[in-house]
This record gives C-alpha cells, structure tokens and sequence, in this order.
DNA sequence: ATAATAATAGTCAGGAATGGTCAAATAATG
DNA sequence: CATTATTTGACCATTCCTGACTATTATTAT
C-alpha cells in the first residue's frame, strides 16, 4: 500500500467523477493546475491508467474549448479469453497465423462474419505492405480502403 | 457535454434544420450575424463539419441573391458516394479524417457499432505507429491487438 | 450592350487557446 | 545497483476565431 503520489491521487480524482456520471470530460490545464503540476503529467496518468485494457476510452479535443473526455466502458464476460490471445499475437504474427486467429473468433461467435471479414480486410497483406519510407497515413490509407471495400460485400469468407 | 465553441452551436443550428428538411440552404451573412460571427466563420464550420467524409455535400452561389446549401447524402444506397469516398482517402489519410468516415458510415448505418469500433481500432495511431525497421508483421500484429482489444467491450462509441 | 456598382460567398494567413509528444532528470522499488 | 515509475519542461499540433483581401453574380446606369 505504498503510494501518495502526485499520480494516483489525479487517477483518484478522476475515478471520482467516473463513479458519479458516465464519462468524465476535463481540461488538462485544469486538472493540472488544481493539482499543481505540468499539464503534461495529465497525459501520463491518462497512459498509464486509463487504458483500454484497463477499460477507458479517451478522446481528447486541442483548441479553443478542447477538453480530454475519459469514458469507462463495460467488459464482456470472459475477458481472459483475449488476454491469451493478444500474448500469442506478441509483436509480430504471419497473415496465415493471424487468418487463424480470425477465423477461430468466429467460429466461437465472438465476431460476426461481417466483422470477421472487416478484420481480415485491416491485416491483409495487402493493407499491411511496408516500403521503407511508407507513412503511418499511408499504411492507414490502405487498411481504411481494405476495409471499406470488404463492406461493399455482404457476406463473404476470405481468411484462412 | 462541453459545447462552449460557438463553431459547435452553429454546427447543431445547421443540423437542427437537416433533421428536418431534406437540405439547409443559408444566406452565409445571415447565419453569421445571428450567431455574431465573422462571416468566414460559417465557411470555417462547413469546411470542418460538412465535408464528403461527414457525408455531407454543399454548393453555393455568390452574388445577389447568393446561398450556401448543405446536404446530407446518405451512403447507404448510394455507390457513387462510395466511390468518392475511396477517392477521397486516397494513398494517405489522418487520424482524424479516417474517423470521420468512420463515423459517418455508422451514423449511415452501412456499419453498426461494432463493427465501427473494429474499425477505429485498426486505423488507431497507436496500431499504425511506424518506425524505420518495423516490418509488415509488426504492424499487423499491432492492428490486430488493437482490434481484440476492441472485442472486450459491449458496445461503445470512440471515434468523433 | 457595356460598364459600374452592390451584394454575396471564398480564401488565406495569423493569433490565441487548447492538448500531445518526447526525452531528460529524479524518485522509488526490487 | 539496476530497473521502473514519476515528474518536468521544451517544443509540437490542432482547433477556433478574426479580418483583410479576392472572386462571382445580379442589378443598375449609361
């Protein structure tokens, strides 16, 4: 129970407000002036602590009126399930493995063939090819076309 | 909700009207002084708000007599938009104007809410982050933890 | 007709108000 | 001591708002 720093007493707070309303829509100078500290250390207790693992959704605006809105979202029953998964996945897996790995999520219901196929679509080779001086928008690019592609059809098998 | 941006309130003004008639056609000085705005303001709203990707259409005239007309098309039934809308992605396309089209697909309906999680999950910066020696496995692997990861919610809306 | 004038809308660049990223410094932990 | 977590600050990116200047269309005067 070691503890009392400056970090968990902002994730605290927010966690707060998420017990008392939906979602808890903030501005980062705030928070970081009421707590005294750089407005950056708000994005590092978003990082660490309100991931998606974890649960949170953020979405954040810039700007003139920005704000950081952090979102608490339920789990499905069986979470364990994906846990396994993601440490098989690891940093790096073949289109055969990764098909497989589809394939199985459908045939255990977990997605539907649309969204199977909306998933085979994002790793498919093809979206996924990397020159060297390819950007992050341009990967984008092609697994946003992919997909938008897949949704022409209404139901097609294509993994494996 | 946090709507302090006057942008914001002339955005829902000009929905309010497309909820109700099949199309908003504005005198840009009008709306501008009603919400004591610049007039380039309201270019500034639509060029935001109501682009392609919003599944929006707009045309103008200038001159006496001159209007601004917006209108909502829906991609659900209509291919040409379709079409233009890969155009519109191109090789290479943002965050940001990724998750418009995200969204605009599913407040069309061509994708429920599921499947548009899948979705943002597989353009997320986070999935598509690129460094020089990444290879094309790594970034597969990264779109699909990103999307499994997606899986463990019940049903949440993230893109905006 | 043509030219001038009025009435629109469009573009662009800049300033202000946000939030984001990254890496260095420091602290805590094993 | 080594590793990991926290804290900080310099620099970056985005969004909003404004105004000067431009472009287009309609109307009026000649």
């Amino acid at each position: 129970m070691a503890e009392a720093n400056i970090s968990d007493l902002i994730e605290q707070y927010l966690k707060e407000i998420l017990s008392q309303d939906d979602f808890a829509e903030i501005k980062r100078s705030e928070i970081a002036s009421r707590f005294a500290v750089v407005p950056s250390q708000i994005n590092y207790v978003i990082n660490t602590r309100f991931t998606l693992q974890n649960g949170y959704v953020v979405e954040s605006k810039r700007g003139g009126g920005g704000y950081i809105r952090i979102e608490h979202v339920d789990l499905v029953d069986d979470t364990k399930i994906f846990d396994e998964l993601i440490d098989y996945i690891g940093d790096s897996i073949g289109e055969n493995n990764a098909g497989q790995i589809i394939t199985a999520l459908l045939n255990d219901k977990v997605v539907s063939e649309r969204e199977a196929n909306l998933m085979a679509a994002a790793i498919d080779k093809n979206s996924l090819r990397i020159s060297d001086k390819v950007s992050e928008n341009t990967v984008r690019a092609r697994v946003l076309v992919g997909m938008v592609n897949r949704l022409r059809f209404e139901s097609t098998n294509t993994h494996g």
